[in-house]
DNA sequence: CTCCATCTGGTACGCAAGTACATGTACAAG
DNA sequence: CTTGTACATGTACTTGCGTACCAGATGGAG
């Protein structure tokens, strides 16, 4: 449907072609996991012909390693939001409550976030990546907390973020927001 | 060197042969991680013939997830050395937390419990099975707080274990001593 | 226009994987 | 001893993978 031609070949456009890859591996390491993504897979995903991914991404390390990278970029900017609603509220523990139970309520974000962090348990470059989040996180709640709080508050976050993946209840909200006024204080 | 005779032959013995085959799949899952698993590796690490893997077990997904329940048996062992420390504890927080840099004392452990994690998120058979060391932990913290506080603190617990898989630096200890202690009332 | 680096698209090669299977061996029942 | 069943072991088959590579198209520089 984005074939401007029907001769079957694609414009010229590097750039363009690159993100789309990116943003289909990003897909697809929700969907299958990073272990589980693959040239073809990526390629189908993204409409592109199986040389292309290896054309624009030496090794499937890098092509993983892009498309976590974008993923976690995708994280931060949603980081923003947070910051912005914790701002102007009155209770900082409910609104903080509020936003992660908004944020668990698809699977798919707590599975790529877990992804990312046994991805980066095994390959050290990720490592950094996998610190964004949690360092962006701690960084807005140091504004509303003492440093202690504020990253006993962000741990509590990940370990609420991993027991959601294994059950199916959803966040029990009250209770997250009275160990959040805890931590902080 | 398990070999009684020198024909290459191995003797009889079924039961001794799965567990063989289950404890060094559940090495490598620490190694090369659930995704990573396969026939042939863990024949050579179990020092067994390909065809017994497929043998006793019908499927990899078969193997992979008797390598988790037994990993998880072990965790849950090690809970029992929790339950006693904590039961002749004068500070309940400080203990844990002791308890709990020493479980992270070897990144292996750390690893493994994520690993189940993510492969419970995507198995829903294995769910039941990552929720076990996190459902005894809350039973024993229990006898020593209430019930949302308990909850709290293993969940904090939880996300204490996904930090320390990306970062070097060890666990601090005294500010989760006091984290545990607000959450534990 | 000509040329050439860059991009596109298809195909091929070598390899490792899951699984099936055929053959050989031990051990207990009869 | 014979026999049948459960176990042991090596090999073969098919599939899907990463990656390399070739040939054509494109579009700007000169």
């Amino acid at each position: 449907m984005n074939s401007p031609a029907p001769d079957g070949r694609s414009k010229r456009d590097p750039e363009g072609r690159r993100r789309k890859i990116v943003e289909a591996a990003g897909q697809l390491v929700g969907e299958v996991g990073v272990a589980g993504l693959t040239h073809r897979l990526v390629a189908a995903r993204a409409g592109v012909p199986l040389g292309a991914t290896t054309y624009y991404f030496t090794s499937l390390d890098d092509l993983s390693a892009a498309a976590l990278r974008h993923l976690t970029e995708e994280m931060v900017a949603g980081l923003d939001a947070w910051e912005a609603a914790l701002e102007g509220s009155a209770d900082v523990p409910a609104t903080l409550a509020g936003l992660m139970a908004d944020y668990l309520a698809d699977r798919g974000q707590a599975l790529l976030e877990t992804e990312l962090y046994v991805a980066a348990a095994r390959r050290p470059e990720l490592r950094p990546l996998a610190r964004t989040w949690g360092d962006g996180l701690v960084r807005i709640l140091a504004a509303h907390a003492e440093p202690a709080g504020a990253r006993a508050a962000a741990a509590l976050l990940d370990g609420v973020l991993v027991h959601a993946l294994v059950r199916d209840e959803p966040l029990d909200l009250p209770a997250l927001r009275a160990s959040l006024t805890k931590l902080l204080t």
